[in-house]
DNA sequence: TTAGGGTTAG
């Protein structure tokens, strides 16, 4: 039998009904007291001198409007005077029932008063309601909340109630500690035991079974719940949703959610976020659109969580459908969704759009404020970005946490701030992989490779890929072959299984006149089977997406783009720059200009957007060296602006310009 | 009396 700790002994000050007449004879005195942090002593007497008057409208004989009006001062948070109601209770002789003692053991875990609590535990004892289910599950609660989950595991195991929601309640405070392995021990248990089993238990049990990832234990308990026949009360099949999403296993997750016969706005929530976690963002948007054509109004959560999509692929007339929606429904405009408004903005190239939501927002957290200093850094606006974290710095509510340092090194990296970004990497106190990464760029892409190089030795990061990107990105800038080839020689040696890195040895001796040796890793590339990415741009328009391919023919306008590129190539004279040394696309090199993927989507923009607004462009690849220079004099001859978003940042190209360079190097 | 979903990087 386990013992009650000795720092939790069950106080009994005065007997209750000794106490009652006792205060009744002195006149009313509080029942004991305990300082409050914001409940002056002066305040707590002209408080009670008040709520006397209340409390001498209450008939003593009836402890029904005594229990309700603890309960509705409760659920308003007003504890201090749920505490006086108690009080009075006792003090006026009111009967104490078996609904008075739970809401009673609530206001003492609402004040965080362990010593009331252990009191009320004693009246309990004395008035013989302790062994009553609901005392029995509040005293659980009580001491988990306010001592610790041991002393509420005394308390489960003294009385000899099991019911679910006991063991509900410590299963909740395991989970608390996160000790999931004991609340599934204690299911099990309780399965053994023939006790019973409620939809409440089934979800929490679930949620520690998805804390521990553990798909055995979780099978387990959807076989319990299809024999129970709660299998699809609609929180039980939620809970299952997100523990096979927990567990890895997105399939059984899917296979579940067909089989639902009702899902709620829940359901879809938790498979679009899982969906959005993998990457899978076209297949978070189509359950999105399911789930309205399914006649289900998309509510804050929902739309948070699958904003994240849309910005990622450059979705942006999706987002801003959400967001009229959120504005149309008159749903909650919230931190959370704020945030994922402004990152969607920032990730589809609307700096501007995402600058006015933080403009409007009430209460901005630390993800405000790191969404604006990474979504600039992105848009190659790292000054911008500074002034953002120089705001989050004088904002004493938010706290700058690793993210925040790392968004302000990549805005320093963006605008190659060398000097700010070292001082920003000296404040941190335990850099992290990602501050060292954002280092190496923002020193390599400032051109100072040998400096990146000894970074990359001092810190022990020669195995890391993350930083030899970096490193190749600064060498690709400062045309650095010789470097750039003795990195892509590590990264092949690192990560032998990724075509990405045969890409970049083969264009690199391609590019140096060794055409055997590229043939050799093209070859090695089709013997291992491997298949690198095959770049891709796309570009909205009219609520369609069209997408291009290298060399691509396929659109219905293809002749009409290719003629529009070669009129513009030879209007602006353009030399291009067509060095594929450090390039991370194989067929572009052997394809002419006018028919990278980026040029054609690009070109449709020109010839189907009439109006004068900007080009937008996505790529899944980095865009070429000659494309870069092509645009930026398309921009100028158009006079439009053209915004092409590629694996690294957002280009935007104005009057022969592009954000990504600083114009003093 | 006990319970299920949301935002930042990589």
């Amino acid at each position: 039998m386990e013992s009650l700790p000795s720092s939790s002994p069950i106080h009994l000050p005065v007997p209750l009904v000794e106490q009652t007449l006792l205060e009744n004879t002195n006149g009313p005195r509080p029942l004991r007291i305990t300082p409050q942090e914001n409940v002056q002593p002066l305040g707590r007497i002209r408080n009670s001198v008040i709520a006397r008057k209340v409390f001498d409208e209450i008939p003593v004989s009836d402890s029904l409007p005594w229990n309700r009006r603890i309960e509705t001062l409760l659920r308003n948070g007003e504890i201090r005077n749920a505490i006086l109601t108690y009080e009075q209770m006792l003090l006026r002789g009111v009967r104490v029932d078996r609904h008075t003692l739970p809401r009673a053991l609530a206001t003492a875990r609402a004040a965080g008063d362990f010593p009331l609590g252990k009191q009320v535990h004693g009246h309990a004892l004395k008035l013989g309601h302790a062994s009553d289910p609901y005392v029995v599950s509040s005293l659980i609660e009580m001491y988990g909340s306010l001592d610790c989950v041991e002393s509420a595991r005394w308390v489960f195991n003294k009385f000899p109630v099991r019911n679910p929601v006991s063991w509900s309640v410590l299963a909740k405070l395991y989970l608390a500690e996160n000790k999931p392995k004991l609340a599934v021990d204690l299911f099990n248990k309780m399965v053994k035991l023939g006790s019973q089993i409620d939809s409440v238990s089934l979800g929490t049990v679930l949620v520690a079974c998805g804390r521990m990832r553990s798909l055995h234990d979780g099978r387990y308990a959807h076989q319990i719940a299809r024999k129970l026949g709660l299998e699809f009360d609609i929180f039980v099949s939620n809970s299952l949703l997100r523990m096979y999403i927990e567990c890895g296993s997105l399939k059984d997750a899917q296979a579940f959610f067909s089989g639902m016969p009702g899902k709620d706005v829940i359901s879809y929530t938790t498979l679009i976020q899982a969906h959005v976690k993998m990457g899978e963002f076209n297949d978070s948007l189509k359950l999105f659109q399911q789930m309205v054509s399914d006649g289900i109004s998309p509510d804050p959560p929902s739309v948070s969580s699958v904003l994240p999509a849309c910005g990622r692929i450059t979705a942006s007339k999706c987002g801003r459908e959400l967001h009229c929606h959120l504005l149309r429904k008159e749903l909650e405009f919230n931190p959370k969704v704020q945030n994922a408004l402004m990152d969607m903005y920032m990730k589809s190239g609307f700096l501007e759009y995402a600058l006015k939501v933080f403009g409007e927002m009430k209460e901005k957290d630390a993800v405000s404020w790191t969404v604006m200093v990474a979504g600039c850094s992105l848009h190659g606006e790292g000054n911008l970005g500074v002034h953002f974290f120089s705001g989050m710095e004088q904002d004493p509510r938010v706290d700058l946490d690793g993210l925040a340092y790392n968004a302000v090194l990549q805005a320093c990296a963006s605008s190659r701030m060398v000097g700010k970004g070292k001082y920003y990497f000296n404040q941190i106190r335990a850099p992290e992989l990602g501050h060292c990464i954002s280092m190496v760029s923002l020193l390599a892409s400032s051109g100072l490779l040998d400096e990146a190089t000894a970074f990359i030795e001092k810190w022990k990061l020669e195995r890391t890929p993350e930083a030899l990107r970096a490193l190749l990105d600064g060498c690709r800038i400062h045309r650095e072959d010789k470097l750039g080839k003795r990195v892509i020689d590590q990264l092949c040696d690192l990560q032998p299984l990724n075509p990405e890195n045969y890409v970049l040895l083969l264009n690199w001796y391609a590019h140096f006149d060794k055409p055997d040796m590229a043939r050799k890793y093209r070859e090695m590339i089709l013997d291992m089977g491997l298949k690198p990415r095959r770049a891709f741009s796309w570009i909205e328009h009219r609520n369609k997406v069209h997408a291009f391919g290298t060399g691509d023919v396929s659109h219905p306008r293809s002749q009409r783009l290719y003629w529009e590129l070669e009129q513009l190539m030879e209007k602006a004279r353009i030399s291009a720059d067509l060095d594929y040394s450090l390039h991370d696309v194989d067929e572009e090199r052997e394809c002419p200009l006018v028919g990278h993927s980026e040029m054609l989507a690009v070109a449709f923009g020109l010839v189907s957007k009439e109006s004068g607004g900007a080009i937008r462009v996505t790529k899944n690849h980095r865009i070429c060296n000659g494309c870069h220079g092509a645009l930026k004099a398309i921009s100028r001859l158009k006079g439009r602006e053209v915004i092409v978003k590629d694996t690294r940042c957002f280009h935007h190209f104005r009057d022969g310009f592009c954000s990504c360079e600083v114009p003093s190097l």
